[in-house]
Formats: structure tokens, sequence, C-alpha cells
DNA sequence: GGAGAATGTTTGGTATTCCAAACATTATGT
DNA sequence: ACATAATGTTTGGAATACCAAACATTCTCC
């Protein structure tokens, strides 16, 4: 063996298509509900047509991401469902913080959850959870202090007419009970 | 005139792919400082070969995008510019929040704005520039809860020892000399 | 069991986006 | 001015990702 054969074996880093991370992410959704997925819910949720279901199906079974054959029902294989807790993991941590942390409105969050999951890296993301951990502990932040960003947002001419009494609040809340 | 023409002249809404957007991103780059954007520098900023650029290049001039004649210097027109101003607001205000809020390092921050540029809508870019100014001018935010963040972060097992220390300073900051 | 409905696949086609490499034009230096 | 370097374009090809519509299989219910 020569060595132009070195990195045959080598499992490949594994970089997903936008596509490829949406097809595994409803399939795991799917795999929850109804123990296995089938195409025409795929292209359902999907928003595509059945027909290029197919397609999809064979390049993620290509990939080594889910078990297939042809009229058959579809599950992940390890590989895959590691892969789709992945994304699906950044889609809740996205969703979490535009939706309770920014006040997006529920289906904002959704829509712009499933296109920025594919966009975040993994130390950003870990970041983010951090952040979101921080706002809701830290006695200087906390749900008050979003409530009160909601009111900054809406005021057209942003006064601190309220700090006063939004500082002072925070000493009692540290101090529970 | 039968209603059949009735949206021939509509301004369609103009959805650009990622691609596009890249393109108009880094020839506004090069317009500011060299006036005028050369195919051989897009290629470079955009690592990719150089006659890729030209199929890239007819496609925005079709789009009314970019003033655009074979052979000759590139410029953007006013719709051009627009959309490329709109995108680098968009770049800039998700680099900031990774930079300055999340600090993430440079690099990161950078190359993620760039990838989730494509992905927020309007509505919740400007609630995170409303977020962004709300934690710099929060009594109960600013640096030095950001400060707080990273030591938050960098906590293996996170405590809540310093914030004794942390909400007593809140008041003498809200108070300014 | 078999007809018809539901579901899944195939085929041929389109659009986008990129590459490599051959070719064309323009710019530069002596 | 003109050879050569630098830059820009064209061509042919590849990969991804989708659609429409014809076709195949499986399921369901009488």
């Amino acid at each position: 063996m020569t060595c132009e054969n070195r990195d045959e074996d080598m499992p490949k880093p594994l970089q997903l298509t936008e596509s490829m991370e949406n097809y595994l992410e409803v399939i795991l959704e799917l795999e929850k509900v109804n123990k296995v997925a089938r195409a025409k819910d795929i292209a359902e949720k999907l928003e595509i047509k059945k027909g290029s279901v197919t397609g999809g199906l064979k390049s993620l079974a290509e990939k080594g991401l889910i078990n297939y054959a042809p009229y058959n029902f579809i599950t992940l294989t390890d590989k895959g469902k590691a892969q789709a807790e992945e994304i699906a993991y950044r889609h809740r941590v996205l969703k979490d913080f535009l939706l309770n942390i920014l006040q997006i409105d529920p289906d904002t969050a959704e829509h712009t959850a499933c296109r920025m999951e594919h966009a975040i890296d993994g130390k950003t993301l870990e970041r983010l959870v951090c952040f979101v951990e921080y706002i809701h502990r830290c006695p200087r932040a906390g749900d008050d202090w979003l409530e009160s960003f909601i009111n900054y947002c809406r005021s057209d001419n942003p006064s601190r007419k309220n700090c006063d009494l939004c500082v002072e609040q925070i000493q009692p809340k540290y101090r529970p009970k």
C-alpha cells in the first residue's frame, strides 16, 4: 500500500448542505410522531413536491444518514440521528433567543430560526446558549428587564424615565424571600 | 388591454440569492476603496475563480443592479447600491452583536455574520439593533455587565458570588458625576 | 381478491452556481 | 510600438436542487 491511499478511509467531515439538513430535521420530527417518516409527509413539511423527495432520500442514504429502500419506511441511522439532533438543537436555541429574548412573534421566530440554523457555527451557538442563560440568571437582567426592553423598543423617543424605578427593583429581587 | 397583463410592470420583489447578495456586498466594498470594482478582486474576495465572476456579473446586470459591459469597470446602479447597502447593514449589525455582545473572536464573528446576513429578516434585524442599543443604554446592563457575562461563560460551575458587588455598582453608575 | 385511491419512483427538464482551461482583450514597461 | 503580463471572457462540464408528469407499487375497503 502506498501513500496514495492515505486518506481513503478517512471519515470525511460531513459538511451537509442546507437542503440535506432540512431533510434530516423533518425526518427526525416525523420519526418522533410516527416512528417512521414517509416521503409524502417529508414533501409536505419541506413544501416541495414528492418527486423531489426521492432524490433527496437517495442522497441521504448514500451518506449513510438514513435507512432507505424504495417503497419502504424511512428511518434515521445513528449517524443521521446525531446530525439531526444537532440541527434541531441549533433550531431550538435560535428560536428560544428570537422568541423569548428578542420577543419576535412566533411565526417569524420559527421561520428565521429555520434559516439561521444553517448559518451559525458551534462556537457562536454555545455562546448564545450561555448568553440566554446569563440573562435569565443575572439579577441585573431577568424577566422584568426583558419586559422593559419591549417598552424601550415601542417608545418612539426612548427615554430613561423608568430607570429609577427599574434599578430600585434590582436589590429586592436579588434577595429572594 | 386585458387583465392578463395586470402584473406586467410590477417591480418584482427582488428576492436575491445568497450568491448575488455576496457579489453586491463585495462590489460595494471595492467601490469604496477603488471607485470601481474589478472582476479579479471580486473573485479574490469571494474566493471563487475569475471565470465564475463573469457569469455572476451578467446576472446582476440583467437585474439592473450593476453597470457592466465586457472588459469595463464595474459599478453599482442606484438600485444595486441600495441593495448592497442593505446587505452591508445586516452584516454590520450581526457582526456588532457577535463581536461586542456575545464577544466572539473577530474571525468567527466576521464569517458567521457573513452567513447569517442572508438568513435574517428585517423585523428581526431591527429588533436586534434595538436590543444592542438597550444593552448599552440600560443602567442595569452596559459594558460592565457584558464583562461579567464573559466571566460567567468562563466559569465551569457558574456561581453568583460576584452578584453582590455587581448589583451594588448599578446605583452609582446610574447617577453619573 | 381486486378496483381504485394513495403513495412512491422515474424521467426529462430547468435554474443556479461553480470549475478548468482555452481564448480574447487590455495594460505595462522598455 | 509591441511583446508580455495581467486581466477578462467563453466554453463545456459538473453538482445541487427543484418541478411536472408519466409510471409503479402499495394500501384500503368492499
